[in-house]
DNA sequence: CATGAATGAGAGTTCATTCAT
DNA sequence: GATGAATGAACTCTCATTCAT
C-alpha cells in the first residue's frame, strides 16, 4: 500500500520536476511516509523511476504487439497504432518527457543514469518504434506505402505523435485523440502538397 | 576575452552533462579561469546558460528570416528552409536537446528556470516555428498546399527535423544535410502512402 | 532456539565487521530470523554485543581461575596461563578486537556505548589480567621471580599473547599454540638479551 | 589557515570517537568553519583521515630512521628506540589506537578504508617496527643478542611500549618517559625470572 | 513469541554563490 | 578586472528501533 502510495508521488514529482530536480523529501511528503519507507521498497532513486517506467510501460507495449499482429490492412493498422501511442503519451507525456531527456537518445557520455539503466530504457524504446517499422515494411511489402527507409520513417512518425502530446495539441478525451490520429495520418500518408 | 572562454566552455559542458548535472567548477576549469571571473560577466549559471542560448540562436534566425523573405515558391521555400534548420541543429544538437528539456514545453510549474526566463525561450521556438507556418501559409494561398492546420503541420515538421538530428540520422558533412532535407521533404509534402 | 541462532549470527557479524558497520540487518539474515525477534531477547545492539561477551568469557575465566588455584610452580602457572589465553584468544580474536577497540582502554569520553556497560567490560579484563598479577606476585613471593611492578608486567605479558594472535603469529592447532606460549614464555622470562 | 583548523579539530574528534563515530559536522564545529570548506581540502573523511596520519607520522619516522643509522651499541639503540617510540605513542596515543583499529592487522574483510588506504598504513607500521627488528638483527650478528625470531620479538617490543601508553602507565613528562623506557628495555631484555 | 513494514534522525558529500584581496 | 577560499543549504542514502499484527 505504502509502496503505492510513493509509486503515485514519484510519479507526480518525477512528472513536474524531472529526475534531478525531484527530491526524494518531495516525494515522501506526497506519499505521506518516511524516507526509509522508499527504501525498503526500491534500492535507490534511480530504480525507484525506473520501476515507474517499467510499470507504466508494460500494458502498452502489449496492447502495441497485438495490433502489430492482427490481419488488416496495412494503412489501418498504422491508424490503430497511432492511436495506441496517442493515448499512452498523453497519458504519460511529463514521465516520458523526463525518460527521453534523461536517456540522451544516443551513447551520450553523462546521464543521470548507469549505462546498463540506459540501455534497458532505450531497448524499449527501440522495440516500440520497431512495431510501426513492421507494419510500414509490411505496407511496402503489400503495394500500400511507397519504398522508403522505413526506420527514419517510423521514427519520424513516432516524433510527431509525441510532439503532438508535448506542445498540448491533443487532450484526453477519446475524440481528441482520434481527431489528432487520423490528422496525423493523413499527413504522414499523404503529405502536404496540393495535387 | 575571458567572457568568450567562459561562453565556450559552458557550450560544450552544457552540451555534455545537461543542465544541472554542468558544474561552474568544469566550466572553469575547461575555461582556465577563475570562478569568480563567471560571476562578473554573468549573473548566474542560468543567465549564463541563456546567453549561450542568444548567442547561437540569432544568426540562425536571421537566416531564415531571409528566406521568408524570398521571392520563391513556397515548396523551395520549404526545401531551404528545412535544410537551415538542420543545418542549425546539427551543430548545436545537444545544447538544444538541453534547452528544449528544461523548457517543459508548456507551462510547467518547475524547472530549472525562472518563469521569465522560460518565456523568452518559449519566444524563440515559437517566432522560428512561425516562420514555417508563414510558409506553409503562404503555399495554401498559392494552391501548393492543402489547406490544413498550419501550426501543428509546422510542428510536425519541426519535430521531425529535430528528431532526425537527434537520433545521429544526419551527420555534418554539407551532403549528409541535403540528402535528409530532400528526405524529410519528400515525406512531408508527398506522405508515405502509394498512389 | 532463536536465541542461540541470533547470538552465532552477530558473532560472526560483529567479528567481521565490528561494532559499528555491523548491521541488524545482516544478522537477521544470517540468523534467518526477523528483525523484531532480536528485539525481544536483547534490548538493543549494544547488550546483544554485551551477551555475547558475557557467554564467551565465562568458561575462560574459569579456567584461568583454575590455574591459579593449582600446587604448582609458579613459571609453570604461569606457562600453562599462557596458553590457555592463547587458546581463548585465538578463538575470539576478532570479536575481542572489537571489544577492546570499543573499550578505549581508560576512561574516555565518547565510545559505542554507555559507560555503564563499558565498566563492566573494563572488570572483565582486569579480572583475567589480575590473575597474572597474583601468579607473577606468587612468583617474587617464592623468589622465582625478580621483583618488579606485576601490574605493568602482567600488562607487558598480556599485550604480547593478544598481539601475536592479532597479527597472526599463532594458529589454531595445538602445537601452535603450544610452541608460541614457549616462546613467549622463554622471553618473558629470560629476556633477548645474550648472558 | 583554515586547512589546519580543521586538521587540529579532526585530530580532536577522530581520537574521541574513533573513525565512525566522528562526524564531518562535529568536526567543523570544533575548527569554526564551513562544511564544504573541509571538501575543499580533503577529498572524503577517509583522506582527511589519511592525511592526519601522514603528517603526525613523518617527523617519528625520520627520528627513528636516524637511530637506526647511528654508531652505536645494539642494546644502547633499543633504549633509545623504545624511548623515541614511547614519545610518539603518548603524544599521539588516541588518534593511534583508532587507526590500528581500523587497519584489522591483516587482511580483513571489511573496514571502513579502502584496501589500497589500509594498504598504505600497514607500510608504515610495517616500516616502523622493521626498525626495531633490524636494531635487534645487529645485536645478534654483534653477539649481544640471543638469536630468535627477530620479527616476533620487534612486534612483542612494540605491543608492549603501546600498551604502556595506552594503559596510561607512561605521561607527558621527559622523565616518566624516561622511567618506562627503561623497564621496558630491562624486562625485555633480561626478562622477569630471577637467576 | 515471531514478525517485518514503517520510521526519521543523522551521515557524508556536492555545488552555486559570495566577497575580500 | 580577476581570483579562489569559504560557505551552507540541499541532496541521497543508512540503519537502529518500534509496534501492530
Amino acid at each position: 500500500m505504502k509502496r503505492q502510495q510513493i509509486l503515485d508521488a514519484a510519479y507526480t514529482v518525477f512528472s513536474r520536476k524531472g529526475y534531478h530536480r525531484a527530491t526524494v523529501d518531495e516525494i515522501i511528503a506526497l506519499a505521506d511516509t518516511g524516507k526509509g519507507t522508499v527504501y525498503n521498497y526500491f534500492v535507490n532513486k534511480e530504480q525507484l523511476f525506473y520501476t515507474l517506467v517499467k510499470e507504466r510501460s508494460s500494458k502498452f507495449e502489449a496492447e502495441l504487439n497485438a495490433i502489430a499482429s492482427l490481419h488488416e490492412l496495412p494503412l489501418s493498422k498504422i491508424k490503430m497504432a497511432i492511436k495506441v501511442f496517442l493515448e499512452f503519451y498523453v497519458a504519460n507525456a511529463d514521465l516520458w518527457r523526463v525518460l527521453m531527456y534523461e536517456m540522451r537518445g544516443l551513447g551520450h557520455e553523462d546521464s543521470s543514469f548507469t549505462e546498463a539503466q540506459r540501455k534497458k530504457y532505450r531497448e524499449r524504446f527501440v522495440h516500440t518504434i520497431g512495431i510501426l517499422e513492421n507494419i510500414l515494411q509490411e505496407g511496402i511489402e503489400q503495394g500500400a506505402i511507397r519504398p522508403c527507409d522505413v526506420h527514419k520513417a517510423a521514427h519520424g512518425l513516432f516524433s510527431v505523435i509525441v510532439m503532438m502530446v508535448f506542445q498540448g495539441f491533443v487532450g484526453e478525451q477519446q475524440d481528441s485523440i482520434e481527431t489528432a490520429a487520423n490528422s496525423i495520418a493523413d499527413i504522414f500518408l499523404y503529405g502536404v502538397a496540393e495535387r
